[in-house]
RNA sequence: GCCGCCAUCGUCUAGGGGACUAGGACGCCGCCCUCUCACGGCGGAAACCGGGGUUCGAAUCCCCGUGGCGGUACCA
């Protein structure tokens, strides 16, 4: 098996564009075949080099990797013409003026239904000749066959006035060169697969198979963009998705076998992928279950892994005791430093917390646990437990009483890992100076 | 308009004529755990687009309708 993915370049890589590459990358893998990667970057006007960059910088977080050297379809060009020439010298293709103006007064006379037929000009477009009768059959692995019928075929357009080569026609050529022996490609391109089965049959290349994979849509149904939030493999690295999670859901945004599980690693994905099962139907990106899944990949990763994956993202250092106590807590990556960057930067400021927390009762729960921390000789996370819990004890107060107007003060918000564990890694001196500091800021008769 | 693809809980899906009181996962709701937020555990609500066939029997096969989507470029 040699398949292949063909980006265009014309911007970052996209959600759709990712599961196509990772379905394609499946197959390969799962049958021990080739992975080729293959630039389209015949539009001139929209292909450049930084949209390339993206694009490989996308693939390579994701971690799919192909097989050969990068094939860049501009670099094939000659070779587009050559077999251009050819088709033209042996009649089975055309050149033409006619404009889409032209075809459409061409159909007002013929009929909607009928495929355009143009007459052979001096000069103009290249057009294929697309036989009256009979029928291109696309035989598609995940939807059976698809008849399309020549008589409602346009002969279609596969060079410019210019000579230079169309997608129709660049991309025929480049998957019999490179000896691709599935297609696996976005729906939208089913209807350009008679009009490149054509191609290949005027050259006498043999056909390959396709599976037309069905389009990712955005929560609402629409075309997933920034709109719905992460739109782009970049956006999703950015909102601290991890690729393996990544991977996970998107193979299952489509495809899923009879085994229905849900948490499926990587290699698993490789032994169990199979494009005959596929889904047909369109599939929104919901990035809810994202989040989720992406959760339990983060917390399967341990506690020094997953410290090195949050350093690398943030860009802090020494984090360890932090990610400790607040795995638990998090989704994603980015979830980290809104909810444990106060160990570090200092409490944040949350006036509605420290209003309600540390006004009154909460002001004298937390002077007495000031003295029970000061006096404390076993600053550790059942040493701090014993000592605040003889404060609430003392105090004949619910727990929450003092452990809310301590959370306060060292974190700043109510939203904060488990207290005990956040005061051992905060440790003493640090602790007692933020208490202190809410005490001074908030004094007891305010 | 024309050509084509598709149609199971809100979402992703399992289902390939009887095993379906339609299963799982996310989300949602409730309970438990609990210092906040989470995590985890338990339980619950929630779907076969409509109509005709075929068949002893249809979510599963066929037809029609409806709806959604894609294509319809001298873009890819």
């Amino acid at each position: 098996m040699r398949v292949r993915f063909a980006p265009s370049p014309t911007g970052q890589l996209h959600i759709g564009g990712a599961r196509t590459a990772l379905y394609n990358w499946l197959a390969a893998r799962h049958a021990g075949g080739r992975f080729i990667l293959r630039i389209e970057d015949t539009d001139r006007e929209r292909s450049t080099p930084e949209n390339i960059a993206h694009i490989l910088e996308a693939l390579r977080w994701l971690e799919l990797d192909w097989d050969e050297a990068i094939v860049h379809q501009t670099d094939n060009e000659e070779r587009h013409r050559q077999v251009l020439e050819r088709l033209l010298d042996e009649g089975r293709a055309y050149r033409t003026t006619a404009t889409g103006d032209d075809v459409k007064a061409w159909k007002a006379e013929h009929g909607a239904g009928r495929g355009y037929r143009g007459t052979p000009m001096a000069d103009g477009a290249v057009r294929l000749h697309v036989p009256d009768e009979g029928a291109t059959v696309v035989h598609d692995l995940i939807r059976g066959d698809a008849v399309f019928q020549h008589e409602h075929l346009d002969d279609p357009v596969i060079a410019r006035a210019d000579g230079s080569p169309l997608f129709n026609l660049a991309v025929a050529i480049d998957d019999h060169d490179a000896e691709i022996t599935h297609v696996v490609r976005g729906e939208d391109h089913i209807s350009n697969t008679p009009k490149q089965l054509l191609v290949l049959e005027a050259l006498g290349a043999p056909k390959p198979v396709y599976a037309h994979l069905p389009l990712l849509h955005g929560p609402d149904g629409r075309k997933l963009s920034k709109r719905h939030g992460a739109a782009s493999v970049q956006d999703l690295r950015d909102a601290g998705y991890l690729p393996e999670a990544v991977r996970n859901y998107l193979a299952l945004l489509g495809w899923g076998d009879a085994d229905d599980e849900t948490l499926i690693p990587t290699d698993e994905l490789v032994k169990r992928f199979d494009l005959g099962r596929v889904s047909k139907n369109p599939a929104r990106f919901d990035e809810q279950k994202l989040r989720w899944m992406n959760g339990r990949y983060l917390r399967g990763l341990g506690t020094e892994e997953l410290t090195r994956r949050i350093e690398a993202f943030t860009g802090r250092e020494r984090l360890g005791p932090a990610v400790a106590i607040s795995e638990e807590k998090i989704q994603t990556l980015a979830d980290f430093w809104p909810l444990a960057g106060f160990l570090y930067d200092g409490p944040s400021d949350d006036p509605k917390a420290r209003e309600k927390w540390l006004a009154q009762t909460g002001h004298a729960a937390l002077t007495d646990a000031r003295l029970a921390l000061a006096e404390l000789t076993d600053w550790s996370h059942a040493g701090i437990e014993a000592a605040l819990g003889a404060v609430v004890e003392a105090r004949a107060a619910k727990p929450r009483d003092v452990y809310q107007p301590l959370r306060v003060a060292v974190a700043g918000t109510t939203v904060s890992p488990g207290i005990f564990e956040t005061l051992s890694v905060l440790g003493r001196e640090e602790t007692l100076r933020r208490i202190d500091a809410a005490l001074a800021a908030a004094p007891a008769s305010a």
